[in-house]
DNA sequence: CCACTTGTTGAATTGCCGTTCAACAACGAG
DNA sequence: CTCGTTGTTGAACGGCAATTCAACAAGTGG
C-alpha cells in the first residue's frame, strides 16, 4: 500500500505521474490505471483527487509548459551580453536529444491540436511568449547597435520560434542526420541573416 | 446493407475511411468501429480487408503523405520561373485554412513520432524529399542567377520545410493572428534574405 | 484518548471494444 | 443454371477499463 500523504502532495505526484504517462502513451491513449501505476497507486486513489482524468491531463500539461518557459527564462536571466542571451535561447528551445521529455510531450500536445481547442490555445499562448521573449532580446541588441535586424522582430521572433519548434519534431523523431547541434547551426543560420551578426560567442 | 464492392475498390474505401476517423479521433485513438462505420460497413468488414487495424493506418498515413507530396510537385510541375515556383512551392505546403485535414493529419502524425518509430521514419522521408524539391528550385534559380543563395542550399532548404511544417501546426491550431497568409509572408521574409532576391509575382 | 476527517484500497458492476464465426448474399466461371 | 468463391452481416464471446462503494487506515482537533 501506498504511504498516505497530504491533498497537495498527492495532486504533485499525479500530475508528474500523468506527464510521464502521457509521454508513453500520447494524450490521448492515456489510461487512469497507467497513471495509478506511475504513481504507485490504484485507480480510486487517482479518482478520489481527480474524478475527471481529462482535467488531471490539462494540469499536467499547462505545468510543463510553465516549465518549459521558466527554464528558459532562467537560463536566459544572468546574461547581457545580446549575441550569448540569442545564442543560449536558440539553445534551450530545442531538445536535447530524442529523449528529451518536455519537448516530447510538447509535440504531442502539438499534434492533438487540431482536434483539442484547449490545448491549442495553451500552444498558441506558449507560442506568443516566446516569440516576445526573442522580441526583447532583438529590441535591446538592436538599441545597442550590436543587431542589425533585416526586419521587424515580430517577423523574426516568429520564424525562431517557428523553426525551434519544427526541428524539435524531426529530433524527437530521430532524423538520422538531424540532431540538436545541426538544427542550431541551421537555426543560427537564420538568425545571422536576420541579425546581420556572426553569433560568435568570445570567452 | 453495403452494396457488395471488389477486393481493391473496398480497400481504397477503407483508407479513406480510417483517414477520416484518424483525423477526428487522432492516429491512437481510432476505433474498429468508427472506421468501419465511416465506411459504411461492419468491423467484422473491415477486419476481413485488414485482420490488423495498425497496417490500415500505416498504408492510409502513407498513402497520405504519397499525396500530400505528389499535389505539391504536381503544382511546380508546369512552372519555369523560379521566383514563382519557390512562390508557388512555398504556399502548397500550408495549409489552407484550420480545417485542411491533409496537413492536419500530417501533424497528428508529427505529434506522435516521439513513440512511433515507424511514423517517424515515414515523417523523416517526407522532410527530406521536401528539403531535395527546394535545393533543386534553389540550385536552378543560382545557376540561372536569379537567386544568390546566402548559404548552402540544403540549409535553407531545411529551413523553408521547417518553417512551413511549424505554421502549418499553428494554422491548424487556429492561430488567431496567424493564418495562412501571414505565414506565407513569415515564410517569404526569410526567403528573400535567403535568395537575396525581392520574391515579387510579376505577371 | 476519542471522534471525525481524509486518503487509500479492493472487489463488484457496467459497458464497450475487439474478435470469432456461422450464415447468407452477390458474383463469376464453366 | 449451378457451384464455388468472395464479401458482408449479426450475434455471441471474452476481456479490459472506468466507475462506484463499502471498508479500513492514518492522521487531526478537541
Amino acid at each position: 500500500m501506498a504511504t498516505r500523504k497530504t491533498r497537495s502532495e498527492r495532486r504533485a505526484d499525479l500530475v508528474e505521474a500523468a506527464r510521464r504517462a502521457m509521454i508513453q502513451h500520447g494524450p490521448g491513449g492515456v489510461l487512469l490505471n497507467q497513471v495509478a501505476e506511475e504513481a504507485g497507486l490504484t485507480s480510486g486513489a487517482v479518482l478520489y483527487h481527480y474524478p475527471d482524468l481529462s482535467d488531471l491531463l490539462l494540469e499536467a500539461n499547462q505545468a510543463g509548459m510553465e516549465r518549459f518557459y521558466a527554464e528558459r527564462m532562467r537560463r536566459l536571466a544572468g546574461l547581457t551580453d545580446p549575441v550569448e542571451k540569442l545564442v543560449v535561447t536558440i539553445r534551450s528551445g530545442l531538445p536535447t536529444d530524442a529523449e528529451d521529455s518536455d519537448v516530447r510531450l510538447l509535440c504531442e500536445l502539438g499534434g492533438s491540436a487540431g482536434r483539442n481547442r484547449v490545448y491549442a490555445a495553451l500552444l498558441t499562448t506558449l507560442f506568443d511568449r516566446q516569440v516576445s521573449m526573442y522580441q526583447t532580446i532583438l529590441e535591446l541588441g538592436a538599441a545597442r547597435e550590436i543587431f542589425t535586424l533585416a526586419t521587424d522582430s515580430q517577423t523574426i521572433g516568429r520564424n525562431l520560434v517557428a523553426l525551434e519548434d519544427a526541428y524539435g519534431y524531426r529530433i524527437v523523431a530521430r532524423h538520422p542526420t538531424l540532431d540538436a547541434a545541426t538544427a542550431e547551426e541551421l537555426i543560427l543560420s537564420y538568425a545571422r541573416q536576420a541579425t546581420g551578426n556572426p553569433l560568435e560567442l568570445t570567452p
